[in-house]
DNA sequence: TCTTATTTGTTCGTATGTATT
DNA sequence: GAATACATACGAACAAATAAG
C-alpha cells in the first residue's frame, strides 16, 4: 500500500494545522523530537516533512535553544497582489504623497510599506546593458518590506546619461517615485513590457527574504519605454514565489 | 564561511554537469550508489542532492531495472515563451490554419505542438462560477505537448448557455480555435485579464507533467471579455514553473 | 569571556519496501 | 521468480548556531 508515506502524512498534517491556526504566524512549532513522538516516527522523518514546508516558505527554522531564538517558526506570509497595469499609472503612484507604486500597492492592501535604497553607478549586467543599450548605469537597489517583513528585492537600472547628478541618485525620490522624476527630466514612460519567470533564489535573496535555499522566486523583468521607443528604466523584481499574485489586463488591438 | 554541505556540493556538481551537457536531456544519470562512490558520500546524501534536482524538474527518476526503464533521467525542459498579449490576436491564432494560440506559439519556437481535449458539461468550480456568473458550463480540458513532452494542463470554461450544442463541444474547434468560434457565435473578445500565481502541483498535474510532488507550477487565470463587459471564457493554465516565461506589454492609459 | 544546554543541520550505515523488466 | 534501482525509514552521531548563566 503506497497510500501516503509517513513523512508526507506528517507534512500534510503540519500544513493543515498551520493553515487552521493551530500554529499561528510567528509561533513556534514543537521540536522535531516532540513531533516525531507525537506521530510515532523518527526525527529523520520529521525533518523530511519540515523540509517540504520550508521549501514552501511556510516555516522557517532557526538553530539554538528553545524559548528564545531556536526552533521552527511559522512564517507570516503576506499575500500580496501586484496589479501591473494600474500600479504604474501616475494617479496611483502619487496618491497621498506615496513614494511610488509599491507604497500605494501595499497600503491599499492594509499593510505598512517600507523600503531601503542603495544607489551606485555601476556597470550594467549583460542583459540590462542589452535592453538599455548602454553599460554605464545608475543602480537603485531597493529592499522592500510589508509590515516589516521582507517581501521584495528589486534593483532598478537607469542609463547614467539620464540619471547621473539628478535626484535619481538620492534615496528618496519624492512623491510618485522614480517614474515621476524621470518624467520631469524629459523621459515620461508610456509603454511597459514585463517578463515573468520562476527560478531558485540566489544567495542574497535567500538571506534577505529568509527563504530556504531551494525555494522558488518569481523574477519580473520590467522595462519602461518613452513614446519614442527609448528604454529608460529596467527593474528586476524578485519576490517569494508563493507570496505574490500578479495581475495583468489589456485590450485587444 | 558555512562551508557548503556535502549534499549541496553534489547537487551543484550534478546540476552543473547537466547544464554543461555531460548528461544531455533524456540521458541516464549514474546510479545513486555510483554517484555516492564517485563523490565519497553515502547514498542517503546522494538522494538528498537528487531530491533538490527533482524539485527543480531537472531530473526525473524511475524505479526499475537499469538498461531499460529504471534510473534517474535528465529531463528535456522545453523553455517556452508565452506572449500573452500577442497570442490572442486573431492574426496569430489563425496563421497557417493553426488551431489557436498554443499551436502558433509552440510552432514559432521551433517545436511541434499537440493537444488532447476532453469536453464535458459540468458544474463550474466556485471561483469560475463567480467570474462567469453562472454554474452551468462547458468544460474543455486540454492537455498540451511540445515535441511530445507534456507542457501544460489547461481547462477552459464557457457558459453552457453559449457553448452547448455548438462546435465548442467538439474536440477540434477548427482554425483559430475557440476564440474564433466564440466570435462567430456573437461573442468576440476584446479585453483580457490574467492573474498569475505559483503553487504546488496537484496530483493530476504531477502525473501529467511528470513533476515531483513538491514541484511548483505557475497557474494563470485567463478571462476573456466582450466589448460589453461580459465574461465569456475562463481558462486556468497550469505549467511547470521552471519551464515557462510569461511576457506582457501594455501602453499607459 | 567562557561554558553549557538546547535545537536544528548534516551525514552515515543499515534495513526494508516498491516498481519495473 | 530474480535482479536492479529508486523510496522511505530508523537510529545514532557529531556539527553548528544560539542564548542563558
Amino acid at each position: 500500500m503506497p497510500a501516503r508515506s509517513h513523512y508526507r502524512r506528517v507534512t500534510d498534517e503540519l500544513r493543515d494545522a498551520i493553515e487552521r491556526g493551530v500554529y499561528p504566524p510567528g509561533s513556534l512549532l514543537p521540536g522535531e523530537h516532540e513531533i516525531g513522538a507525537a506521530h510515532g516516527v523518527s526525527r529523520a522523518t520529521v525533518q523530511n516533512a519540515i523540509k517540504v514546508l520550508r521549501g514552501e516558505g511556510l516555516v522557517h527554522p532557526r538553530r539554538g535553544r528553545a524559548g528564545a531564538g531556536g526552533g521552527t517558526y511559522v512564517r507570516a506570509i503576506p499575500q500580496i497582489r501586484r496589479r501591473a497595469v494600474t500600479r504604474y499609472r501616475q494617479g496611483a503612484r502619487e496618491a497621498n504623497a506615496a513614494r511610488g507604486a509599491f507604497d500605494t500597492e501595499i497600503r491599499s492592501q492594509g499593510m505598512v510599506p517600507r523600503s531601503d535604497v542603495l544607489v551606485a553607478v555601476v556597470d550594467a549586467p549583460e542583459r540590462v546593458a542589452e535592453l538599455l543599450g548602454t553599460r554605464q548605469v545608475v543602480r537603485r537597489e531597493r529592499r522592500m518590506y510589508a509590515d516589516d517583513i521582507p517581501v521584495q528585492l528589486a534593483p532598478s537600472y537607469i542609463p547614467a546619461s539620464i540619471a547621473e547628478g539628478t535626484v535619481l541618485e538620492q534615496a528618496d525620490t519624492g512623491p510618485g517615485g522614480m517614474l515621476s522624476r524621470l518624467a520631469e527630466l524629459g523621459y515620461p514612460q508610456s509603454r511597459f513590457t514585463e517578463s515573468v519567470r520562476v527560478r531558485r533564489a540566489t544567495r542574497d535573496e535567500q538571506e534577505f527574504l529568509d527563504l530556504a535555499d531551494d525555494a522558488p522566486v518569481m523574477e519580473i523583468w520590467h522595462t519602461g519605454w518613452t513614446a519614442a521607443g527609448l528604454p529608460v528604466e529596467v527593474t528586476v523584481h524578485a519576490v517569494p514565489a508563493y507570496g505574490w499574485v500578479l495581475d495583468y489586463e489589456w485590450d485587444d488591438e
